[in-house]
DNA sequence: CTTTTCAATTAGATTAGTCTAAATCAGCGT
DNA sequence: ACGCTGATTTAGACTAATCTAATTGAAAAG
């Protein structure tokens, strides 16, 4: 059996394999968990022997196959949680991380699937991101890039809104900004703000690390894609 | 921040408590949990050094009201838990034990809330039990005693049935017999044996081992007592 | 009032995950 | 090529929860 720790280390590579370029360092591991250096030294040690990770001395640690499915594994609970979360029991989107951050680690397969199946297996969760199935295939995000990233004028689709602070995530809940959502950019601040309109025709300006948090992509693009599948 | 280990120190005391006379003895403990009697007493001292149990040196230990209070909260969470399992995600009532057992440790409140709200808060879980108030003011069990009690030829009321063993709830769900059912006590056979007839008119058989999970009240007893409230 | 018995505790070790402080390695800059 | 600098690992210690083996205590039996 494997401990809600090294699932939270495992999980935490993965997601740092796919923003930077693997290996992986240790002292990233360590920023991200909130942990001292010889912590993840040592957990990462502990996951090389169970072969996990490959692990290079000095250099960092890239996920094995197993690894990856463990991974995979703890993000389907979490993203399934967090959409039966606003599904079934009413929360809001902006509050469900911090519980399913937790309950992913304590649920059975059992409980996987039948949440899974009530809500008609779902493929992505209420912050855009993609579910892996329950064969824990590779997962692809879907393409999109930061607020800031596109010019001004053009006419985008929210894809997707990271879930890190939840301040933040009220905050865009609160304007209207979330995944689906079609926008406007109106003005890019040389001072570090965005300015957007919405189809009500509100306008919200946005600070640029809370714009960082908004992905977006062009409209056309997602009709190619539903076309595609 | 209490551990789940502690919890599972404070709910198995608190059914202690109620099967016996207090103090209970760490050996009772060690038993319940399936652990050494080192490892109970030396837990006994750190949930006194908490104050959330009496202890006496030799003699065992009681609940404070703090420690009550705790182990109500966490009996709650069980008890919602295997109420919501069934009634939303259609588990069977013989398997959301052990699923309970784990994530009454790692809900939040709002979870707990939100569940009880969703359920509309139920007051007894699917096995008969009572469950406690948000307010975690002490409960009464339903008086009712084992099958084996009662003379033959009674007609009964299954007030619940205790959730030990899944295979024994499997075989007495599998043979009609769930908390609210009436049943006639047939015969009380000499070697360990109870026969029952239901509604149905089918007869059932059951060892004494599994006759002693199913606790009985008379129908008239349970009208007596709707009407008090 | 002893003695015997068995439950309960103490003693000491183990594992997982963490820390701080010290040592060491890799790679860049001159 | 050499040494500096910062990242990484080693060394050593701590806490929580557990174990086995040894000791001690309480309480019943004689």
């Amino acid at each position: 059996m494997l401990s809600a720790k090294m699932e939270d280390y495992l999980k935490a590579i993965y997601r740092l394999e796919r923003d930077g370029t693997p290996p992986v360092a240790t002292s990233t591991i360590a920023d991200t968990l909130d942990v001292a250096p010889p912590t993840a030294t040592s957990m990462v040690e502990t996951l090389a022997d169970r072969e996990l990770v490959e692990r290079e001395k000095y250099k960092g640690v890239t996920l094995t196959p197993e690894g990856e499915t463990v991974a995979l594994e703890v993000i389907r609970h979490h993203r399934l949680l967090e959409t039966f979360l606003t599904e079934e029991l009413g929360y809001d989107w902006s509050e469900v991380h911090e519980e399913a951050e937790i309950l992913e680690h304590h649920i059975s397969e059992e409980f996987e699937r039948r949440v899974a199946a009530a809500l008609d297996n779902p493929d992505v969760d209420p912050h855009g991101d993609p579910i892996p199935s329950d064969t824990l295939d590779p997962i692809d995000d879907i393409p999109a890039s930061a607020l800031a990233d596109y010019g001004e004028g053009r006419r985008l689709l929210v894809a997707r809104v990271r879930d890190r602070d939840p301040e933040e995530l009220t905050y865009l809940d609160g304007a209207g900004i979330r995944p689906g959502v079609e926008l406007v950019v109106e003005e890019v601040a040389p001072i570090g703000m965005v300015t957007v309109r919405l189809d009500s025709g509100e306008t919200v300006a946005l600070p640029d690390h809370i714009a960082d948090a908004v992905q977006v992509r062009s409209p056309e693009d997602a009709a190619d894609e539903v076309s595609e599948a």
